[in-house]
DNA sequence: GCGGTAACTTACCCTCGGGTCACTTTACGC
DNA sequence: GCGTAAAGTGACCCGAGGGTAAGTTACCGC
């Protein structure tokens, strides 16, 4: 009764500390990469040890894909409704950096678990995320298509090269946001709009 | 005389040895990250121990600020001189980013050095990247600062966020092109200057 | 009340990688 | 030729971190 006690007490449903988990793991893997984050420090973070991490998701992969998962799904709805929604071609950057920013606004490190360089090259992991990736860089491909078709250049290798700027933009944005956690979703949108217009005139 | 032996035979003075080492490292902390690199491997890469790279390096932060001050020295360098000649602001950044190609153009991992978020958040390394970035950043900042007052567009914070996405353009393109080794810095100074007009009729 | 199960821990193992030591081989000056 | 220094190695130590085994506490249904 006086201080919950450190062993064996029923605190949490399983579902509960498992959200838990997912969230301080996005946040340190998302912070130090796969290979720099420690699983100690992430059950830590949520006032447990690392057993039940390992009970709850196997292993270090499993609770990485388990992050990836619930970030990749969350991005590519978004963006896939967004790009369902059409628009001029000028307008969808911003609107899709609108949808980005409102989905992801209470976990920014989540965009990064999709780009994480330091994941072994092999395996689970890299096939998952190079799965969204390809499904994100399809939708910058697309943009950028009509985005440059419209502008008469059409040099396919160009527009790559575009798509893949595209999605360092948002990279660097979303690294900027992660320092001014003051900043929420509209602020950020509102600034977004205020640039494009300034120094391109969309 | 049939094969170099394994052991103890001088092959190499040391002053070459170490510039080996160097770029070695250069290419694995570029790709792997500070955490993820290890240190046998760069040594096996020139076919050569571990305690030998310890010998000539003292230890991993010592090889990475090696690789760090060589990448540093020189990108700062051939950014002051771009900047320093001057010319109309849109011109600026196509000419700032020609200048990177051509000088990493063989050493294309060398810029990923200064922004490796897997490197220890304190110590001699983060000092260093922090002060190269500052002194990149600085440039960043003014080239934004002219390119935005010529619009009108004033907000700090705004010229701030620029500026910061303008270094991820950078990044973008860097890891674009490290994927196409076939492609030569003039040939992708090209492409960007195509780019550019195309899309912002800069 | 009490057995079963779910939540949770302490204490351990093992590999990997940074770092070191003692040693061996070659080149070079004399 | 030979002593010395430089180039280089095999074998080791150790701490950190992924992963596991076995046990402990608390709730819940009966």
């Amino acid at each position: 009764m006086t201080q919950s006690r450190a062993v064996g007490t029923k605190g949490m449903p399983r579902e509960e500390r498992e959200a838990q988990l997912v969230v301080a793991g996005t946040e340190e893997f998302g912070r130090a990469g796969y290979a720099g984050a420690s699983m100690v420090e992430i059950a830590r973070r949520v006032g447990v040890t690392k057993p039940l991490l390992y009970q709850y998701f196997g292993s270090k992969d499993g609770l990485y894909l388990a992050c990836l998962h619930r970030a990749g799904d969350r991005l590519t709805e978004g963006v896939a409704t967004t790009m369902a929604a059409g628009g001029e071609p000028e307008r969808m950057p911003l609107k899709v950096l609108s949808a980005i920013f409102t989905t992801f606004d209470h976990d920014r490190y989540a965009w990064r678990l999709l780009r994480d360089e330091t994941v072994p090259a092999t395996g689970d992991i890299a096939a998952a995320a190079a799965d969204y990736r390809r499904r994100l860089d399809a939708f910058a491909l697309l943009g950028a298509t009509q985005l440059m078709t419209a502008r008469g250049l059409a040099d396919p290798v160009d527009i790559e090269a575009i798509a893949q700027v595209w999605t360092g933009v948002v990279d660097s944005l979303i690294s900027w946001w992660i320092d001014r956690p003051g900043e929420d979703a509209a602020a950020m949108t509102a600034r977004c709009a205020r640039i494009m217009t300034g120094l391109f005139g969309w």
